[in-house]
DNA sequence: TCTCTCCATATTATAGATAAATTTGTGATT
DNA sequence: AATCACAAATTTATCTATAATATGGAGAGA
């Protein structure tokens, strides 16, 4: 664990809060009090506010003036507008990357598509299609598109995780085969055309589903 | 002028600081130092710390844990992915843009172009540059994408203005009007195509000029 | 019923205290 | 005599505590 020594309170906060509201915890449109947060984390507002700073530039709040902040709404045009911009920018990132990567790392990314398809809920699976994300577009080396790619990644997930598609595992690991087959074969073409489609794919319109509990099995 | 008064003295303090991080005021490399700041603008060194958490993330600042901010360093690699991810995104949002355009926006673009034929220095001209490109991608009501877009293309003219491009407006007008043409003539993709080549061009490889003087004629 | 004023709550900003890191200076060893 | 190591001091970021300012609502009067 190096999550505790190395970085400042407010990053510890903006984490946590982050996760707080990707995972739904904290409910969209909830105000977020200064006071309640620096007391529950032991601290003073001051690292609060930077926590927001940094939340309100990943789009996970949005702060009002002189009336302070709360989590962000969402719309069905946020969740599509998010997925082209992640379809753009991971397709940009495979091409780059794929000069760089070699067999392990390609196996690497099939152990992550198993733990998606053993995976029993919905923020497992999440863990496991982030990870496969990450490790076949982590080689190409340019870390601002990777930070914004995670960025929006994670607000796709805040999305998964409110319930609104509850068939959230079927088509996901017969694309990122057919992702890996096609840069095993060398076509990175008819990878990054798979890999458009597949992110494309939560953000197409969804049958709402009830949101009581999302179906967990296969 | 709404400039100062609904916002708070944080943003003030970031956009500042930006737009001297970006024509080049203050140095890549150079340590931002909070108490100084905020003393300059009569203020304590909590907005500024605020102003810092935003700047690090349009990228334009790095900051070290416990040592302190500086201004980001970018090397042409930076360059070169700055000026990926635009042509990606831009892509993007002119696709989306193009339904919406109507002749009154892409005459506005065109004055736009014209302002940049008549400037006279690399401020002016690149003013003009961001107007165009704005003006024709703002259609879109992609409001998270336009905002990447815009933090990009700071990036993007923090480059022009450090003067290792010396050549800054032989093609672009060549471009944008190549651009106007495809999208009046309804060849979206074709003026796509035209948009991503022409942001690309930033980010070739340039003759390194002495930087002494920006030539500034035609 | 509408409006104006007053009060309460919460954000914003300031000043001061604490802790960490770099730098400088001194001493010892080669 | 020079260089390396260790320690003290200054500088700088970080956090806490406190004061000021603005906003929203409630209550009273027209």
């Amino acid at each position: 664990m190096t999550t505790a020594k190395d970085d400042t309170i407010a990053m510890r906060i903006s984490r946590t809060l982050a996760d707080r509201i990707i995972s739904g915890t904290i409910a969209a449109g909830a105000k977020l009090r200064q006071d309640h947060i620096a007391e529950e984390f032991g601290a003073s507002h001051v690292p609060v506010r930077e926590a927001f700073r940094r939340l309100e530039a990943q789009g996970l709040v949005v702060s009002e003036p002189r009336r302070g902040v709360r989590v962000a709404e969402f719309s069905l045009e946020d969740v599509r507008e998010v997925a082209e911009m992640r379809a753009a920018l991971e397709v940009l990132a495979l091409r780059n990357a794929a000069p760089h990567l070699t067999k392990a790392i390609l196996d690497q990314a099939e152990d992550a598509t198993k733990a998606g398809d053993r995976a029993g809920d919905v923020q497992a699976w999440e863990e496991a299609n982030r990870s496969f994300h990450r490790i076949i577009l982590t080689p190409c080396r340019m870390p601002r598109l990777l930070k914004a790619i995670d960025d929006l990644h994670a607000a796709s997930a805040r999305f998964l995780f409110s319930g609104w598609r509850a068939e959230w595992d079927a088509p996901t690991d017969r694309d990122h085969r057919a992702i890996l087959a096609g840069l095993r074969a060398g076509d990175v073409e008819a990878a990054a055309s798979v890999l458009a489609r597949h992110v494309q794919w939560v953000g197409q319109k969804p049958r709402l589903a009830p949101a009581g509990k999302v179906s967990a099995g296969g």
